[in-house]
This record gives structure tokens, sequence and C-alpha cells, in this order.
DNA sequence: CGCGTTCTTGACTGCTTTCAAAGATGGTGG
DNA sequence: CCACCATCTTTGAAAGCAGTCAAGAACGCG
């Protein structure tokens, strides 16, 4: 594949997603691209911070997906959450010395510190940015545990995909609703609480009613509007705070 | 009931518990203390703060329990996350302007405004208790998808009664491993993600096996050390950062 | 081209839900 | 103090969604 283009725009979609999230002045684009000069690169499967370990400094991730995991002792896994290009980690709880889950990489993922933003009550672009990520973060933890607590498998695939076409719709990841979804069906089913064959199952029937397309890595919901009605999937209305 | 005397230590935990997160100075107690004068009381089952309206004054839990919830078009409900006595509501997203999820109170519920804690780099005692509440909310959402993605009906009710003791416990509402759970079957149904029946049933099985005991509201877990070897229970292990 | 990972399929099991109804509990008012 | 009512708990039988186990096919990478 051709790695060197992809490594060229490199961050690219990150910057996007925190622009579209609060207006950046140009002190701010350019205090994010002197930060993503020097990323930190992490081979997809490759931990990158475990569980208990000191916790890391607030970081970017510029470009792939990664994720939070429990692991139980028992072989059991459950992701916990996605994290996407221009998603922050911990940016809110630094106050924790101690990471509590693990992140892993689901792709080759760059990651780069996140610029400190000045002081949060001066309205700053990227402290605005910040917070409203962190909002946004909040909020698909509760849309996930939702959707563990009340969805079927086959709800739960729908508002997952939904979810993350709107997630990496603020990247600019989204064209004509298709968009990459880089992950094994059996990471599917350790994020959605199911088994890689009932995730399978799933899968096959919706692609035989003509819901979805899945192709190389690609994604692509066909009729966006009728299915939004059939789970009852509500966007997120977060947004920067506006005037004071 | 001798409500009186309930609402004379109205916010009694509620302090202990914030204390218990970081060191608090007298000053800290009385700026605490002149909020807690002046409480808003709900009634058991009141909505707190509806999803979508204007999001609220960051606010402690004096006394009482309320969750987050979400409620589906089609009248399935699932309970998102509990907010017990000392912990925080809204704290550190304040920066949306709509609420995300619906509040409702469980049981009779005393709130009052978090004093503001000045500037958050000074190390005062409120601020980092503030942070380390936010870290534990953070955690305990993840617990809350681990547990809805991978446990077991029986293990997600054990998971869950350590953790309502874990968090109780900072409260000084524990003793003896026996705590207060002012909750139905169906509530704790709509927590888990399990039906009301299916919760009895569960529960009852608990109890002729000798794991706990539940009676008029009091949960009392009976061998907690065993108990947690069988569900891979892990504590929090969040604290004020040490020095910096 | 060969090997490992991922996807697919089938048969069977089982945990959890559903539906329905009876029993307990607790608070209220007479 | 007791009857009454709503809410909550308990129980049974039957159905269903998702899990388990196992094996073969397809895919992608080196």
């Amino acid at each position: 594949v051709n790695q060197n283009r992809a490594y060229a725009s490199s961050g690219n979609s990150a910057f996007k997603r925190l622009a579209a999230l609060a207006p950046l002045s140009d002190q701010d684009l350019a205090a994010l691209a002197r930060s993503a000069d020097a990323p930190t690169r992490f081979a997809a499967h490759r931990e990158i911070l475990r569980e208990g370990a000191p916790a890391m400094a607030p970081s970017i991730i510029l470009s792939g997906w990664a994720c939070r995991v429990r692991q139980f002792s028992d072989g059991r896994r459950q992701i916990l959450s996605f994290l996407l290009p221009g998603e922050l980690i911990g940016m809110c709880h630094q106050h924790e010395p101690l990471a509590a889950t693990s992140l892993v990489a689901l792709t080759h993922v760059d990651l780069c510190r996140a610029p400190s933003a000045g002081n949060e009550d001066e309205g700053s672009g990227l402290a605005e940015a910040y917070a409203v990520s962190g909002a946004l973060e909040e909020f698909y933890l509760f849309r996930q545990i939702a959707r563990l607590g009340r969805l079927s498998a086959y709800e739960r695939m729908l508002d997952w995909m939904f979810e993350m076409r709107d997630r990496l719709a603020l990247a600019g990841l989204v064209a004509d609703d298709s968009f990459p979804m880089p992950i094994t069906q059996e990471g599917l089913a350790d994020a959605l609480g199911l088994t890689s064959v009932h995730v399978n199952r799933t899968l096959q029937l919706m692609r035989r009613e003509g819901l979805v397309e899945l192709r190389g890595g690609m994604a692509r919901l066909i009729d966006p509007q009728r299915l939004m009605s059939l789970i009852d999937y509500r966007p997120a209305h977060i947004t920067a705070a506006r005037g004071g």
C-alpha cells in the first residue's frame, strides 16, 4: 500500500476534526502543526498504554484507529471505546497518575502531543475544541452503554455504524455515506458484546436486506434516513458554547 | 420516617466523600457548608434534568440516589450511570449547552451547587477533589460498559454490588459490608441490561447460595474476598496526584 | 504460491426473555 | 387499627436470541 501518501497527509483529518469543533486561530493551527511534526507511531495490534502504567501525556490521534480495552483474566475482552483521527487521549483526567484502561492500536496509528491550550477561560480556540471533544467522548460512552444494555445484536451493529459515520464525518473521512471500517468481525464482536460468529451472521443478514455494503475495509450505509428511524438513532448535538 | 434527622445530616456523607478524594482546607469546607445550606430537593422518581434541556450548574449530590437515563422511543430504558452522595454533576463538560442525557431521582435527593474551586492549577483541595471525582466517574462508565458487554447476569449483579459498596464506602455509608440499596429490581434490570424477572431469579439464586443478603433496602455481601475472585473485580485505584 | 488470519456455515445448547398471574409489601385513609 | 390499593416481588411454562463447537472456504500477505 502507498504508506507514503498516507503519512504525508497524516494529521490532516485530525486537524479538520478539531477545527470543526471550534474555530481555531492561525496560532492554534501552527501549534498543532508543530506538534504533529514529531508523531509517535504504533503498528497495528500494538499496545499504546497498559492499564496501571503511568498515565500518558495528553495526545491527539493523527491517523488510524485505536481503542480502549478491558481484558478479563479468563480471556474475555471488551472494547470500551474507539479513538478515531482527531480524537483526544487523556485530556481531562490528567489528575489520575495511573491509566485506568489499556489502549491498543487497531490499525497503524500516529499520535502526537496535544498542544496545551493556555487558559481555558480565555476562549482560546484549542481549549474550546478540547472541551467539546471531551463532552463528545462522554456522550459516546453513554451511547455505548445504552447500546450494550438495551439493543439487539442487529440494532447494535446499525447504531454503531451510524456513530462511526458521524464521528468520522467530523474528520472529513466520510464520502457518500461510505467510510473506512478497519476492524475485524472479532474486533466488532469485542466492541458490541457479541461473538464473532453472531456478528458475521448479523452482518450477512443486513447485507442481504440491502442495508449496508462492506468491502475491503470500507462500509457504506444504503438508506440512512430509513435506517435511523429503525433504531431510534440520535445524533450528537454537542457544539461549542456560543458567546458567554 | 424521621426525615428531620435525615435532612439535618444531609450533606454529611457528601462532604466525607469529597474530603476522602483530596485534603480539603477549612476554607473549602466552609464553602461547601455554605452551598449545602440552600439545597434543592427532588422527590423520588422526579426528573432532575431532561435530555436536551439547558445544562445544569455544576452540582453535588448531598443525599439520595439519582441516575442518568436513556429512554428509547419504544419504551425500553437504560440506566447509564448512578449518582451517589458526594458525587458531582456537570463539572467537566460545562461547555455543552444542552444536557446529553436525562437525570432522574431514584430516592429523595438533595442537591446543591458545587462551589467553584478557584484555579485548578493552584492545587486547591476542592479543585483536586473535583478532578479525582471526574476521573472516577469516567472509570465507572468504563466498568459499566465492560459489565454490560461481557458479564453474565450473575456476574453483572455481583460486580455492580461491589462497585456500589466501594463508591458508598467513600461517603462512609458502608458498615460491615452492608450498605443502602434503594432501588427496585426493575431499576436494577434497567441498569444491568436485564429484565426484572431475571434479576429476581438471579438474586434468589445468590441468596440461596449465601453470597448476599437483601432486606429492607439494605444489601450485605457475605464473603467479599471469595466473591471478588469469582468475578475478577478490580477496585478503582484512582487517587489525587501526589506532589507535582 | 503457501501459510496464517479472517470469514462463513451448520447443528446444538443454553441463558435470558416473554407472557401471565399469584403473592407480598408498604403506605394511606377511614 | 385495619382495610385497601398500588407497587413490588415471586413463580411457571414456553419461545427466542445469541453462544458454543467444529470445520471448511476465502482472503491477504510475504
